[in-house]
DNA sequence: CCTATATTACGGCTGTCGTCGAAGTAATGG
DNA sequence: CCATTACTTCGACGACAGCCGTAATATAGG
């Protein structure tokens, strides 16, 4: 039987203005959550969850993954086998007016220190 | 004996340079810690401690007030008996730019649904 | 269909955080 | 000196988050 074309892999994402504050603070305050984060900055394109450098298992990685997606903080989509990561930057800027960018340069800043 | 005049009872408080995000982040995570930080913006003025709203005992609220004074969020002077309590706004705003505004902001406006 | 690759779901373990009540300490006022 | 007020310290407890390894699922390609 012909296997569906459409819709193979579906990821569900909330709509930002259901999301509070609670989660998202949640979903920042684990570093290596915020690592995720860093890294889609700094690399400025979408990435496969198998390209980020954390400190944790794979098994351990997905759990990051659905709890940022679930925070609305990024959007993941499916090409092929790999699954994408983007940030929801302009969204959650309306949101959270402010919010992320704050946290992304003082991650930023912190990485800098250390990086040397 | 003569009690001591000099230094009753002193507080410690972090130099910000010594704070990382994660602390801060830590401090900031916690929902009864941004009721804090919410009512003493709102209130305008230092606040002591007995004085604040949350659905907490109060060897608890003592509890986040040492949380949040060691991320360096708020600063503690005594005052007879009571303690007073205050946010290290500008300082945090040097070490962390836009961070606890944008967290001050989110709180009221979500504040500002529910309360309708 | 079979294999390889990429990611997820499940179960369990462990450490930590928030919570409380009770006892302790410090300043104030009679 | 004693009682009162305001806050702190301590110990215990329960809940939950992060972590891992293993088994499962879905796509791509031969």
């Amino acid at each position: 039987m012909a296997r569906p074309r459409t819709a193979p892999r579906t990821v569900d994402h909330p709509d930002l203005a259901q999301v509070g504050l609670q989660q998202v603070m949640e979903a920042l305050v684990d570093p290596v959550r915020r690592m995720v984060v860093s890294q889609l900055v700094r690399k400025g394109e979408d990435m496969s969850c198998g390209t980020f450098e954390v400190p944790v298992s794979i098994s351990t990685l997905t759990h990051h993954f659905n709890v940022l997606r679930e925070a609305g903080v990024i959007r993941q989509y499916y090409v092929g086998v790999t699954k994408m990561n983007t940030l929801r930057t302009e969204e959650m800027g309306e949101r959270f007016p402010g919010l992320l960018p704050a946290v992304i340069a003082a991650c930023a800043e912190e990485a800098g220190s250390d990086v040397g």
